[in-house]
DNA sequence: GTCTATAAACGGATAGAC
DNA sequence: GTCTATCCGTTTATAGAC
């Protein structure tokens, strides 16, 4: 298998134990099972395990981003909002999975102090798209917006990521869009 | 040091590790250390891990119960929500820690089994509080409840867990509370 | 690039003395 | 109850052969 293959596959993979276990509760060890390399190949790739872990955030972020802009622009902010809760469900596979910036973001004061940036750059970014959808929101009246729009997409953003763990913790999907019927005008 | 505090000390101080790190982000070592006695005396007190884990829970849920108990109940339901958010900000003492339930119900994917029953019942005892207040405020109109009382008892609760995580994250209390003017009649 | 081999520290856990 | 001593699997990480 070729270099970017087998990096890109590392990547995914270790993505996938993150939303399911946290950065804690996973290891080179596992990785390899899954890669069907030995774990001194993974060094190779990356030779801390913090190096991983930053691969993982940029490329979610990344990937995340792509996913943003693929709604589109036309909808109303309602139907934004929806979808773009619809993109976390399903990033989470039935809940098995949380949000990498949730769990990730749970753990920092175990992690090592790089990721902090890294994951306060992925919050951001998120609330960013919630206050541009906010203040189409509010201008159609399609979205109840109540006082400073900002406080309103950390209020919201918060809340997803919270309920996405509390679907996972009761195996119930609705939990992850309890916080619409809040928002909807 | 007699057997009550000894055991109640390692508690303490196995919950504060835990709102810090998680669990699986401290060890017997860490605590030992701390508490000022060899790993293999923890061992005396909770022969395994996961009997700590369960420990732990079980009494911050009790604590917890009692804190919310004593919010005086004349006070109106927007007062006393307020009150209730500022009992989760002050047990996060300045933004270095986290609820239990937050970091534990994300990291549940790498938790002993036996974890999950009580997680669940620490969340639901706050929702349901959660529901009630909701209740008096629809009586009263001192809080904007629309829609069905149990899903906006979750989402509060979701974005109040997920608040105290981006609190911690952008070390910035006052995210803790954004929630607060989105429920404010 | 991937492997074998290995280091060195850490993890949870136990036996048995005091 | 707490200690010393120890077990043994795991974890991150490195050296060096192929």
């Amino acid at each position: 298998m070729d270099t970017e293959n087998t990096r890109t596959h590392i990547v995914q993979l270790a993505q996938r134990l993150i939303q399911e276990r946290g950065y804690n509760g996973f290891s080179y060890r596992d990785l390899a099972a899954s890669v069907g390399i030995k774990t001194a190949s993974i060094h190779y790739y990356f030779p801390q395990k913090e190096d991983l872990l930053l691969a993982v955030i940029s490329d979610y972020q990344t990937r995340w981003h792509e996913a943003i802009q693929n709604i589109p622009s036309g909808l109303r902010a309602d139907e934004k909002l929806r979808a773009y809760v619809e993109i976390h469900r399903r990033a989470c596979a039935g809940n098995q999975l949380i949000c990498i910036g949730g769990i990730l973001a749970a753990e920092l004061g175990s992690l090592p102090g790089c990721a902090r940036k890294a994951l306060q750059s992925f919050y951001a970014c998120n609330e960013q798209w919630l206050v541009e959808l906010l203040e189409q929101g509010a201008r159609e009246g399609s979205l109840r917006v109540p006082g400073d729009v900002r406080v309103s997409a950390r209020a919201i953003y918060a809340a997803l990521q919270g309920g996405l763990v509390s679907a996972r913790l009761f195996d119930h999907q609705e939990r992850a869009t309890d916080l619409l019927p809040c928002l909807l005008a």
